[in-house]
DNA sequence: GCGCCTATTGGCCGATCGGCCAATAGACAG
DNA sequence: CTGTCTATTGGCCGATCGGCCAATAGGCGC
């Protein structure tokens, strides 16, 4: 099953895949909602699945899914190489991450491993992963802290929209810094995106 | 001619385009530079382009290619919804600008349109050459600048690096705030990002 | 040639930041 | 039950920031 927003991609994936031995597209969709109700009526195999979807995202999808379906194999397959989308997507129980610009013969072949029972991890992405492993991951205040961040607040400002002292917002906000490696709160929001914490 | 860093979407395009009539794909590259040395060769009538290539970027490719062939028809064919992207496309000359999520028949109705001399810009992506309109762009050095502010410098720290005094960079920065509406560096780094001058 | 934009620099000042010290309370895991 | 993590708050201080004033020089278009 391929869920993805790029109809041109999916139909073209649908064409290429259809064409391997083995392999059938079975349901396609641009909806992470509807991606669930396809995956019931069809059992797909395999799901391709991509981070940015119509409704939904790709996540929150694949979480949905493998908490009604533990069974369900799902291979992202993406053009984000942002390290938290990595890891938030293996840690929801992705069997595998592979992005966009993989050769044809490389998807074919992640296809058929993740269907047998492996992990498919792209060398590159591979490498995000590694990076990835040696961050220390933000609490969801801090998260927070970095949206209001992002948005100019000053720490008395982040302190006013989350009914909390100045002070607090302070702590949360030297927190940030040291966990981003970021020595002003310019340089955290830039990490912010860098680390994939932050979307445009 | 098809110029993407995304094998299995070119695959699948040249499938899917090679069905239609009148429409064939003659060349196909993930290379800003071999896209020069294949349009010198095949001459296309459109060439769909990406903004992420695999050596020089989508945009410097469409700029070479462009002084070299004025005649060229070019549709950008990207998932960059930034809005910088899609000013500087048409600025340098692109016939069009789509985003990937377009609908089959958009696209196949794009092509021929761009094909017939006209231009081609989604709807979607109309809105935001609207909102960019209202933005006022930023000077090479106050992108510079920028680009310094995101790694966490200081004015004093951004003037060594420029060789111009704290003071002036104060300025730059000043400048910068201001056209990027931004409160703070922070969120002129944020800002930076969504407007498509900054990548991850 | 005149005007607008860009890049450059200066002084001054209050607001804000980031770093240092230390402390309490609740949650959740081992 | 103990320990670690998170969230919370306080004071203090030097460094930095952003905004205000004004000025000069070069480039580019009308």
């Amino acid at each position: 099953m391929l869920v993805d927003d790029h109809a041109v991609l999916r139909a073209g994936l649908a064409n290429l895949l259809n064409f391997e031995p083995g392999l059938t597209v079975v349901a396609e969709t641009d909806d992470g909602d509807s991606a669930l109700l396809l995956w019931r009526e069809h059992r797909p195999d395999v799901t391709l699945l991509d981070l940015s979807l119509t409704g939904r995202d790709g996540i929150e999808t694949l979480r949905r899914l493998r908490a009604e379906f533990p069974e369900a194999r799902v291979l992202m397959l993406t053009s984000s190489e942002a390290q938290e989308d990595v890891r938030y997507s293996l840690q929801a129980g992705a069997c595998g991450y592979i992005t966009k610009n993989v050769r044809r013969a490389e998807l074919v072949e992640a296809i058929r491993n993740v269907h047998a029972g492996g992990q498919s991890i792209g060398e590159h992405v591979a490498r995000l992963l590694a990076v990835d492993a040696s961050h220390k991951t933000l609490s969801p205040r801090e998260l927070e802290v970095l949206g209001l961040v992002r948005q100019g607040c000053t720490n008395a400002e982040v302190g006013r929209m989350l009914g909390i002292s100045e002070r607090t917002a302070k702590a949360h906000v030297a927190a940030l810094l040291a966990k981003l490696q970021a020595s002003d709160r310019a340089e955290a929001v830039a990490r912010g995106f860098e680390r994939g914490l932050l979307k445009v």
